[in-house]
DNA sequence: GTGAATGCAAAAACTTTGCATACGC
DNA sequence: GCGTATGCAAAGTTTTTGCATTCAC
C-alpha cells in the first residue's frame, strides 16, 4: 500500500494493513507528510504538531516505525539531522540542495533504478531497498552573490 | 590540486596550495584519509591519531577546512554520524551499504556527472560540487539469514 | 612577530532508553 | 483485557562555541 497523500481518508485502512495501531499522532504526522512539499526533520514535524501536544519522543519512534513499514524514507540534506519524506514509488524525485543557503529543489531524473541490475550483480550485494541521490552545489541567488 | 594518497610527500605541498598550515594534525589525518579503504568518521580518526594525541575538537575543524577546500567529501551511510573520504575527481566511485550489518563497498558506475547538465538545465540552480549516490540493501550474507 | 591553529571546558543539538501510564482494538 | 503506544525524565551521542595558548611561517 503507498501513501501519497491523495489518500487522506485511508489513513485509517494504510496503519492496519501495517499492523500500526492508527492514534492521533500517527494519523496527524501522515497529514504532515503528506500536506509537505519538501523534506523534513523531528523538530519541523514536532512544529506542525504544536495543537496535540505529541511528545517528540513519541515524533522520534514514530519516524522510525513509520521507515522501517516503507511509508516514508531518510533524506541526507546536509545539515545536521535527518530529514524524510514519503516513499513514492517508480517515478520518485531526488533534490538538489543549496550548500549557501540551504534552498532545496526537486529534480526527477533518476537512471538508478536501470542501473541497478548491472551494480548488483558486479556486488556482494543480493537487494536494494532504497538510495540516496542529492546534488549540493549553488542555486542561482547565492552563485551571484 | 588533487590528494589520491599516492602523493604522500606532497602533503606539505597540498595544504601550502590551499592555504592551510602544515600542522602534524593535518598532516596526519591526510595519511589517515590516504590509507583508509572506506569513508570513516571523527571517532575513527580520532582512534587512528592516538600517538598525537590530536583534540577531537580539532578533528572537527580539520575535517571542517578539508572539506570546503575540497580534499574530502561528506558520504551519508545512514549510520548517526558524518563519514567522509577522499575527493576523487571524474572517475569518482559510492557505496553499497548493508542496512542489517552496516557492511560497506564500492561501486563505479556513476552516470550523476553526464546527466547533470540536463538537470541544472531544469533547475533554478547554477553550479554542482558534489553529490550523493549510496544504495541501501541487504549484503549476500544478512540476506540469506 | 603575526595570524592561524590548537586544546580545554563547556554547551548545544540531536536522538535514544527505561519505565509507568494510557489507549486502540 | 491485552498489548501496543505514549509521555516524562534522564541519559547518550555527536558536533559546536568561546577563549586563552601555542605554533607555522
Amino acid at each position: 500500500v503507498k501513501y501519497d497523500g491523495g489518500m487522506k481518508k485511508d489513513r485509517r485502512t494504510l496503519l492496519k494493513s501495517l499492523r500500526l495501531k492508527a492514534t492521533p499522532a500517527r494519523l496527524a504526522m501522515l497529514d504532515v507528510f503528506a500536506l509537505s512539499s519538501k523534506p523534513i526533520n523531528a523538530e519541523h514535524i514536532s512544529e506542525r504538531l504544536k495543537g496535540l501536544k505529541v511528545d517528540h519522543v513519541t515524533v522520534y519512534r514514530t519516524l522510525a516505525s513509520f521507515e522501517e513499514k516503507g511509508i516514508i524514507k531518510q533524506v541526507d540534506l546536509r545539515k545536521g539531522s535527518v530529514y524524510y519524506e514519503l516513499q513514492e514509488g517508480e517515478h520518485h524525485h531526488h533534490h538538489l540542495v543549496c550548500t549557501d543557503c540551504g534552498k532545496v529543489e526537486d529534480f526527477d531524473a533518476c537512471e538508478v533504478g536501470a542501473a541497478l541490475p548491472g551494480i548488483l550483480k558486479k556486488s556482494s550485494f543480493k537487494a536494494v531497498d532504497s538510495h540516496s541521490l542529492e546534488l549540493f552545489g549553488l542555486c542561482r541567488k547565492c552563485f551571484a552573490s
